[in-house]
DNA sequence: CCAAAAGTGTTCGAATTACACCCATGA
DNA sequence: TCATGGGTGTAATTCGAACACTTTTGG
């Protein structure tokens, strides 16, 4: 520390932007809380905290998202850091962001209540405190970047998925109807999916089979890119 | 201020990747210094300094590019913030990247030598400190990602250039041989760049034209994408 | 007149898009 | 038996990739 004496310090936060999608309603969320203390008491926010002194903005960011939700090794990343002077009224606050995505019905809901936060879907979010509005869309615009080249999209559904929920999400991403046998042809012919025995009966009679990704091929696409283009401007 | 006590706060720094092309050369470069203060004194790193009380990151990375170059406004944008706790040995530093790209031949010279700043070509780099290495990398990939997307190429390039120039550009930030007449055919269609009557005429005897991108249409692509793929993997 | 770099079109194959009907089932 | 959502294939088009020769000019 004394090397570095006579510099100003500064006060660091985390900002976790976490993603959940629903299968039932089609829609993605958003993990919101209210904030507890001031300023701007009783308004929306991003979960976030401080960075404590002997831990990386990775593991802040993994605590975060731990004691909100009980979930661990989740899909996260870093997204940007925010350090306008002003942005936070209460003080010069720099707070980096860390996007997630979860599979929401994993997650521990007594946890989730006991630290008041609720799901809210994107397309109707609740006025968020500071500059979050602005870190929502950043990260939003990054996931659907990432979700044309990395298989990011199975890490917010269920282990066991039906072929039109893997659209819908997509569809709900992108904001945009795809093509049924395109997609469906695309993907098949990726061998990343396993066709189970097993249906989805509760949305229709005939029942949709289930599908899982399989591992191996999927950590491979992780890491060497995927290369699904819906091409949407 | 008052409000946040008992919060640790930290040291928190901006280093840059300051990219530049050499036209004659073909090479990418980046300008580092070697660093004056310990630890580490004497070894290369980029150029860093810390984020003042009143400034924010942004402004903080624009005032070093300033001190170091003498430029103003130019393409500069937030890579990535490093966190990790000893990534400094000398203390608990967190660091934001941004990488700038600069046009080589305007910078001042007096300034950077002032400050001990080198161009290298980024096909041999001396040994960086701490995990520089790893920033560099990361804005490597960036670049070559949002060349695609942007055309970000042009601000690496003198105001006039040749075809043949801007083609060598691209080569050596993909380290891929491109195709001459497709190359051509994809910039042309794009109605962005605009031939001089000037010839570029050192390189060759027949002499190339000059072309220069016309400004209004060049705006428009930053802001709305490119999309010019050259699809290296 | 020749060496050296600039400039210029066409063809082929692959990938993407558009598009409509049958199937299985429970009520 | 019928209403509902699940599942399937082919043709047309577009886009990207490969490829070789002519032009200009200073020495």
């Amino acid at each position: 520390m004394s090397l570095y004496s006579k510099v100003a310090k500064h006060l660091v936060a985390v900002d976790c932007i976490i993603f959940g999608y629903d299968v039932l309603d089609k829609e993605i969320k958003l993990l919101l809380l209210k904030r507890s203390i001031e300023p701007s008491r009783g308004k929306w926010s991003l979960a976030g905290g401080w960075v404590k002194e002997d831990e990386s903005l990775d593991e802040a960011a993994s605590r975060l998202l731990l004691n909100l939700t009980g979930l661990n090794n989740v899909f996260m990343e870093q997204s940007y850091t925010y350090g306008s002077v002003n942005r936070d009224p209460g003080a010069r606050v720099i707070s980096t962001t860390y996007f997630a995505l979860t599979k929401i019905q994993n997650i521990d809901n007594k946890l989730r209540e006991l630290n008041g936060a609720h799901w809210r879907p994107i397309s109707s979010l609740p006025e968020l405190v500071f500059d979050h509005p602005a870190m929502v869309d950043k990260a939003l615009t990054e996931l659907r970047r990432q979700i044309k080249v990395k298989p990011v999209g199975f890490e917010l559904l269920p282990e066991k998925f039906t072929l039109v929920q893997l659209q819908d999400l997509y569809e709900a991403i992108y904001q945009k109807i795809i093509d049924k046998r395109n997609f469906r042809k695309r993907l098949l012919s990726m061998n990343l999916l396993h066709k189970l025995d097993e249906k989805e009966t509760n949305t229709s009679r005939r029942g949709a089979f289930y599908y899982q990704f399989i591992q191996e091929r999927y950590n491979n696409f992780r890491k060497n890119g995927f290369y699904f283009n819906l091409d949407v401007n």
